[in-house]
DNA sequence: CAGCATCCGTTGCGATACTG
DNA sequence: CAGTATCGCAACGGATGCTG
C-alpha cells in the first residue's frame, strides 16, 4: 500500500510538514548554491533566529537532507551540506519560491479585495 | 526590484507560509479533482478539524486561491473550487506530495540512525 | 565561532458547544 | 449542512546570557 498525506497516521505528514516549513525551504535553497557555514546561514535568511537556525537545521539533518560537518579548528568551523536526498529536494522548493514570487502581486491583490468587503 | 523571501519582510514569505501549510497542500490537492462541498473536504481530509478547515479555506480564499460559492437552499450547500491561481500551484504541491511519499522512506531511515545515536 | 539553556509572551490548534 | 464561538493547553519562536 502506497504512503498517503490524506491518511491521518501516515508518515508522509510529518514530510510534508518539514518541507513546507519555511526555514527549511531558505536553508535548502541557500546551500542549493554551495555548502555554507552557520554563519554564512545566519547572515543570508534575513530575521531567522538563532534558536531556530539551529533547531532547522537539526531538523533537516535528522530526516537525511543536509549534513554537519564539524572542523576541529580554532576557532571553531562547522559546515552545512546537502545530502542526495537533499538535492532531490532543490527543484521543488525553489518552484515554490518562484511561485512565490511571480505570484504575489496577484496574491496581494486578492487579499486587498477580501478585505475590502 | 524583485521580490525575495530572503529578506525578511518581503511579502512572499507570507505567500511561502500559506503555500507550504500542511492543510493548504491537502486542500488544493483535493480540490485539484474537482469542486468539493465542504462536508466533503472534511470527509476526505483525515484528522483535520472543523476549525482548521474552514479557517484554512478562508485564508485560501483570500489569497485567490480557491472560490467559495454559497447555494441558498435548505440544506445549505456550500462548494469549493480552484480559482486559475490555484490551479496554477496545483502541479507544484503534486510535486510535494510526490515528493513526501516517494522518500518517506528514506527519510524514515534517516531519522532512526540518527536517533540511535 | 557556533552553539546551548532559559525565560516568556504569542500563536496554533483541537475539543466542545451552539446556530442559521 | 456548514458553519461560528469559546476555552484551554501545547508548541512556536524571539531575546538574552553563557560556554567550549
Amino acid at each position: 500500500m502506497q504512503p498517503d498525506p490524506f491518511h491521518r497516521d501516515c508518515g508522509s505528514r510529518k514530510v510534508l510538514d518539514r518541507i513546507g516549513d519555511r526555514w527549511s525551504v531558505l536553508i535548502v535553497l541557500t546551500l542549493a548554491d554551495g555548502d555554507r557555514r552557520y554563519g554564512e546561514l545566519a547572515g543570508r535568511i534575513d530575521g531567522i533566529s538563532q534558536k531556530m537556525l539551529t533547531q532547522t537545521l537539526r531538523g533537516l539533518e535528522r530526516d537525511g537532507i543536509v549534513t554537519r560537518t564539524v572542523r576541529a579548528s580554532v576557532p571553531p568551523r562547522v559546515d552545512y551540506a546537502l545530502t542526495d536526498l537533499g538535492r532531490s529536494l532543490v527543484d521543488l522548493v525553489a518552484g515554490l519560491e518562484v511561485w512565490a514570487t511571480t505570484h504575489l502581486a496577484e496574491v496581494e491583490a486578492a487579499r486587498a479585495r477580501y478585505d475590502a468587503r
